[in-house]
DNA sequence: CTACATTGGTTTGGTAGCGAACCATTTTTC
DNA sequence: GAAAAATGGTTCGCTACCAAACCAATGTAG
C-alpha cells in the first residue's frame, strides 16, 4: 500500500467524505482532522474486534485484558505505576484491580517497607491466562495489518509515535 | 518526518523497548503489534489532551462532545444512526441523549410517522456549543500533527483507513 | 384480520472511567 | 521530635459503556 499524496476521493471513508462536503467552506484544516479523527476510528473498530473476538469469550474487559498484559510484560508492579501503565486513573485502578482479584486473576499484597504503597501480581492463573491469550491477539494483530508491507507497519507506529510525542 | 524502514531502537517509545526486550524470543510479529499498539497510545493521548485543554472547563466528556458534532455536521437524526455514528451501544445512546438533554443541549422528539423512532436535534444553545468549540479542537488537532508535512499526515490518514478496513 | 416476527428505544445490572475528597502512612521542615 | 507537606490508595458521585432483557409500535404471513 503506497499512500499517495493525493488521495482520490472515492477511497475516503464515508464518514470522511461527508465531512468534508457539510464543512467545505469552513476555514478547517481537514487534513489534520482526517489523520487524528482516523485514529480514533481505527483504536475503536480494533477494540470492538478484539472484545468480540476474544475477550468476550472469557469474560475480560479491554481493561482487564490491558491490566493483564501490562503486568504479564512488566511484572509485578504497585498500583499507581500500573495505573500509569494503563492509562487509567489510579481510583480506576482500584475497582479494576478488585474485579479481578474476585476472579482470582491478580492479589494484592501491601508493602511491608512502605505500608501506603501495594503490590499487584498476577496469580498462576492470571498468568496462565494472558499466555494463553496474548499470541491470539497477537494473531489478530497480524490480521489488522493485512495488506500493510513492513515498510509500511513501520512508518505507521513511527507517524503515531510522532503524535504521541506533541500530545505529550 | 521521513520514515525509514529501520527505525533506530532509541526513537522507540520506552513501552516499546521495554515490550521487544521482555517478550524477544517469543515469535510474536513486532511489527505488527507495534502498528496496532500505538494506535491505542494515540487515541489515548489525543483524548486526554482534548479532555484537559477544551472540554473539562465546559463540562462536556468526549463523548458527549462527539455526539454534538455529529449532529452538526449530519443533522437531526434518530437515536440508532447517531449511536452508530458515535461508535456507541443504542443502550448507551439513551444516557448520553438524557445528559445532555438535561443540559439543554439537545431535545428528543418521537417521530409522527413511526412512533417507535425518536430524533435527536441540537438545540441552538447547542448548536452555538459545537460552533465555538470545534474550531478549537481544529486548531488541537493541527498542533497534534505538527512536524508532519501534508503527505505525511495523508499518508497516516490512509493506513489507517487500511487498518479500519480490515477490522470491518 | 390475526399470529408472528422485526424493529426502535428504554431499562437493567454490571464494569470502566474521571476528578475530587478523604485516610493513612511516610517525609520534610523548622 | 512535633507540625506540616507530600504521597499512595480507597471512596464517592457521576457519566459512559456494554450485552441482554424488555416493551411498544410496525411489518409480514397465512
Amino acid at each position: 500500500m503506497s499512500s499517495s499524496p493525493e488521495t482520490p476521493d472515492a477511497d475516503l471513508l464515508r464518514e470522511e467524505r461527508d465531512i468534508r462536503a457539510r464543512l467545505s467552506g469552513e476555514p478547517f484544516d481537514f487534513e489534520a482532522a482526517q489523520a487524528i479523527q482516523n485514529i480514533y476510528r481505527a483504536a475503536s473498530a480494533v477494540r470492538v474486534r478484539a472484545e468480540r473476538e476474544l475477550l468476550n469469550d472469557c469474560n475480560l474487559t479491554w481493561g482487564g485484558f490491558t491490566m493483564l498484559w501490562v503486568l504479564w510484560v512488566w511484572g509485578t508492579m504497585d498500583s499507581s505505576s500500573l495505573a500509569a501503565e494503563c492509562g487509567v486513573a489510579k481510583g480506576t485502578m482500584t475497582g479494576m484491580v478488585t474485579t479481578l482479584e474476585k476472579r482470582g486473576l491478580v492479589e494484592r499484597t501491601r508493602d511491608n517497607d512502605d505500608r501506603r504503597r501495594v503490590e499487584v501480581a498476577l496469580t498462576d492463573e492470571g498468568s496462565a491466562l494472558i499466555a494463553e491469550l496474548y499470541p491470539r491477539f497477537n494473531a489478530l494483530e497480524v490480521g489488522l495489518v493485512a495488506g500493510l508491507d513492513a515498510d509500511d507497519q513501520q512508518a505507521l507506529a513511527a507517524l503515531l509515535r510522532r503524535i504521541i510525542h506533541n500530545a505529550g
